[in-house]
Order: C-alpha cells, then sequence, then structure tokens
RNA sequence: GGACAGGUACCGAAGUGGCCAACCGGGCUGGACUGUAAAUCCAGUGGCAUUCGCCUUCGGAGGUUCGAAUCCUCCCCUGUCCA
C-alpha cells in the first residue's frame, strides 16, 4: 500500500508556512490553546492523537486526525500516534449519551493489531530525523496500581473539575447517568498525556472536538505536575451538507479496510461528495497544495457539473488509502457501472469489476433451448424480491440485462445473451448491479 | 387497582358492515430531467396469475352476518388521568 513518503519531498518546498497555518487555512482548527501556534512555528514539537479499537479497522472519520499526524511529520515536528489498548477496555463517553458495553480483551486484541496496520501506511517510521512512533497505553495503564494511580494523578483532580466537563455534565443529566467506569476515562487519558510527555517530550495533543475536555485535563496534570507546558488542539467535526452523518453511506460505514469497504465503493464515496462539501474535503483529506485547491474550487463554482473536484478527492484519496492499482481498478469498474456498454468486456472483466456485487449463481441449464424468463431472472438473482415486483419493475422501463433495457416481461434470456457462457449482470434502476454466475 | 383514549401496511394517518388490498402524506423503488448532484415532475409500493381472478393482511383468539378493518365476547399491549 502506498505510504506519504513518495509525495513528501514536494510539499517541503511549500513549509515557509508553520504548521499551525497551515491546520488553520485547511479548516482544522476548532479549539486550540493559547501559544500553540507559537510552539509549532518556533519548536519541533512531539505530538499525539489517540485511536480508539473500538473495531478492528479505522474508517473515514479518522482520516483527519491521521492526516493531521501525517502533515505534522512533513512539517519536520515527530508524531505519536497511541492505539488505547488500556482506554478501549474502558470506554469513552465523550460524545456517547450513554454506556458503552465493555470490549472483550481478545477483541480488542484484534481491533488494536488491525488498527496498527493501517496506521503505519500514513506515517513514517524509518525516517532518520522525525521517525513516528506508535505507542499503546495498554503498555503503562496495564501495570499501574489503582492505589498509585490514585495518590498520584487522582489526587490533582476534583470531582467539581471532572463533573464540569462537557462529556461528564451531559451524561450525569442523562436518565441512565455515567458508571464510575467511564467517569474515571478523562484522568487515563490525562494520564496518557502525561506519560508520553514525561518519555518522549510530547508537548501536543490533538484530537477531534469531542476530545477538548480530555485533552485538557491532560494538558492541566502535566501543567500541575510537572510545571511545564502542554498544549491542545481539536478539529472540527467533519460535517456535509446533506445533514447525514460524515462516512456512512446506505450500505453502511465507510472503512479503510478493503475488506470491509471495497477500493470501488471507497471510491464512490468520496466521488458522490457534495459540492457545498468537496473543497473542504479536498483540504482535510488530500496533500493538494493551496493552489490547486483554490483552482478546483474555481472550477466546481464555474462548472460543477464537471465535478473535477470530486473526482480528484476520489482519486487522491483512494489511491493515498488502497494504492495506484486499486484505484485503478475503481476508476475501471466506475466507467463501467456507470457508462453503459459491456459488451467488450471479457467474463474476467465482469468478475473484476463486479466483485463487490452481490451475486447469485444459476445452473447452466436454466439458459439453454427456450431460455429462462427475465422475470425469474430478476427474482433468482435477487434484484426484486417477488415476481409481481419484476414485473412492475420492468413495465416501468428498470429492468436491464447487461447494461440493456428489458422492456418485456416475456423475454427470454438464453446462453446467447449471456458474457460467453460465464454470467449475467442484471441491474435494477439506474445503479443496482446484480451479477449472475452461470455453472 | 380504577377512568378514559387508542392499537390499520416501513412510519404517520383516514376508513367505523359490502364500492377496502384498504384515501392521503412521508419513506422506499422505478422512470423523465440531470452532473452517478440537488430540486422538480410522473408511475409504482401484500403474494400468485399472460387475462378472468384467486390467496393472505387492519393487536390476538373466538363469534354474529350472505358478507367485517368496521358489530359482539374474551384476552394482550400502549398512552393519558385518578389511586
Amino acid at each position: 500500500m502506498s505510504t506519504i513518503s513518495s509525495e513528501s519531498t514536494e510539499a517541503e518546498t511549500t513549509t515557509a508556512l508553520s504548521l499551525y497555518d497551515e491546520y488553520a487555512w485547511r479548516e482544522m482548527v476548532y479549539h486550540v490553546t493559547p501559544e500553540t501556534a507559537e510552539a509549532l512555528a518556533t519548536e519541533k514539537v512531539t505530538a499525539y492523537i489517540g485511536f480508539d479499537p473500538t473495531a478492528a479497522s479505522l474508517h473515514v472519520g479518522s482520516l483527519l486526525p491521521i492526516m493531521a499526524l501525517a502533515r505534522l511529520q512533513r512539517f519536520g515536528h515527530t508524531p505519536i500516534a497511541l492505539v488505547g489498548g488500556g482506554t478501549g477496555l474502558i470506554g469513552d463517553p465523550s460524545g456517547k449519551s450513554k454506556e458503552r458495553p465493555l470490549l472483550t480483551r481478545e477483541k480488542m486484541e484484534e481491533n488494536l493489531a488491525g488498527i496498527e496496520g493501517q496506521l503505519r501506511r500514513f506515517l513514517d517510521f524509518e525516517t532518520a530525523a522525525n521517525p513516528a512512533r506508535m505507542v499503546n497505553n495498554l503498555e503503562w495503564l496495564g501495570s499501574i496500581s489503582l492505589l498509585d494511580f490514585l495518590r498520584d494523578v487522582g489526587k490533582y483532580f476534583t470531582v467539581n473539575y471532572m463533573l464540569s466537563k462537557e462529556s461528564v455534565k451531559r451524561r450525569i443529566e442523562s436518565e441512565d447517568g455515567i458508571s464510575y467506569t467511564e467517569f474515571t476515562y478523562m484522568l487515563l487519558q490525562a494520564y496518557d498525556y502525561l506519560v508520553l510527555h514525561d518519555r518522549y517530550g510530547c508537548t501536543l495533543q490533538m484530537g477531534g472536538s469531542d476530545q477538548w475536555g480530555n485533552i485538557l485535563a491532560g494538558a492541566d496534570l502535566i501543567r500541575r505536575m510537572r510545571s511545564e507546558k502542554a498544549h491542545g488542539l481539536v478539529f472540527p467535526l467533519v460535517t456535509n451538507a446533506a445533514g447525514t452523518k460524515f462516512g456512512k453511506t446506505e450500505s453502511g460505514t465507510v472503512w479503510l479496510d478493503p475488506g470491509l469497504t471495497s477500493p470501488y465503493r471507497f471510491y464512490q464515496f468520496w466521488l458522490n461528495t457534495d459540492d457545498r462539501d468537496v473543497v473542504r474535503y479536498l483540504k482535510f483529506f488530500t496533500w493538494l497544495t493551496r493552489p490547486e485547491i483554490e483552482e478546483l474550487a474555481a472550477v466546481t463554482e464555474a462548472a460543477p457539473e464537471r465535478r473535477e473536484a470530486q473526482r480528484r478527492l476520489a482519486r487522491e484519496v483512494t489511491r493515498m488509502v488502497h494504492g495506484e492499482a486499486e484505484l485503478a481498478r475503481a476508476e475501471q469498474a466506475s466507467e463501467v457501472l456507470f457508462g453503459g456498454a459491456m459488451d467488450a468486456l471479457s467474463p474476467a472483466d465482469i468478475l473484476d469489476i463486479f466483485e463487490d456485487v452481490p451475486s447469485a449463481e444459476l445452473s447452466r441449464a436454466r439458459f439453454e433451448g427456450e431460455g429462462i424468463g427475465v422475470i425469474d431472472l430478476l427474482v433468482e438473482s435477487g434484484a426484486t424480491a417477488s415476481k409481481g415486483e419484476a414485473r412492475r419493475l420492468v413495465r416501468s422501463g428498470g429492468a436491464y440485462v447487461n447494461n440493456r433495457r428489458v422492456a418485456d416481461e416475456r423475454a427470454r434470456i438464453t446462453l446467447e445473451d449471456t458474457i460467453e457462457g460465464k454470467a449475467v449482470v442484471v441491474r435494477k434502476g439506474r445503479k443496482n448491479y446484480r451479477l449472475v454466475l452461470i455453472r
């Protein structure tokens, strides 16, 4: 999989700006502690972001913090990706309206492994100057004794302070309340920051806007225990113009793992970005420079129907996450799936392109002689739930076989209509495909 | 425990003995338009059947009737009020 390394040289030539200015221009700064900008402009900073092992893969929502770390590294600072092996066992109440079920240790181990693998693609762990680092807070949280923790960390926080945090306050006011376990979460995260500060000189923690309270708690802890400055910066919530949750589609979460979200779907997710969001997403999720993005913004303004910004966004992000080869496949598939003609395609191409489309198998005998009726084909491929629905579909002109509309509900599909006797592509409407394999 | 109100298709909501597979709105699915957009417009939206039509559905179970989502009995559930 591709990493950022191939492109990092050209970005360095444009680093007259400080990282903070870069973040600011990219609209990545939602809240920030005083003096952070100055620190980023005058020092080499070590910064960390935590990733929760709630699933075995990161999703596109995590791309903003990931890019923040990657950008930070390109500006010569040192990124630390922290995976929450310890805190993951507790559960972060931030942004959650009710208590979460605890993950089992086994499940969490599994999740950690997946997430670590993904993070490695975005950060450079080999460079001599400022290599990235990956840490797991289970390492220190797993072994600290409760008494030590209460004496060393707990003593620095008043309950009053903790109760005043938004994440806690909201839950206190809710009916279900908050467990002592989750209430403690903030202190654990504060302690993480302290540990990273002591071990690696980490002086900046970043995160999503829901992490603001936790981050401040950590900065406060460092200030009180070590009398040193620690900074915090949080990103805005990534929103979309449609008002739905970013990173979700009808078919669910858009994951970075190609096994969970195919590169084709991943590509399509970005390509379908609303005009109103696309410039912001280019800033958030790509390495394109300011002039490039401004150019794309102008094109979007003048000729939105060309969707150049969306195309570029989809290309850049898909390449970054899945690599050049997968990008090419995703583009080819998009062309066929939305372009029409598929006559020239070989069965191998078809299988490739329709890889993540639901498929069904029918015996060769069904296509021999008279062939199979369209209605039956629609039902048996799973395109429609009943024959009645299939009939209505054909009557309304929404049924296609191999991308050709079938207007007659009595039409029959024979071997001659199939793709070299190997497959048939059934389509319902504009983009609802089913692949029928012939055996 | 008592008094009302109510349970209709994915959701909301009409219907209060035959014209009800069930008005209407939303959602969803097609189509037109388009930029794989938004908005708009059109159609469809229980199953089977090429047609006639048949079958299953209105909280559940029985019953009355030629005929019920609609009437009766019992039961279950929900909301509001009283204890």
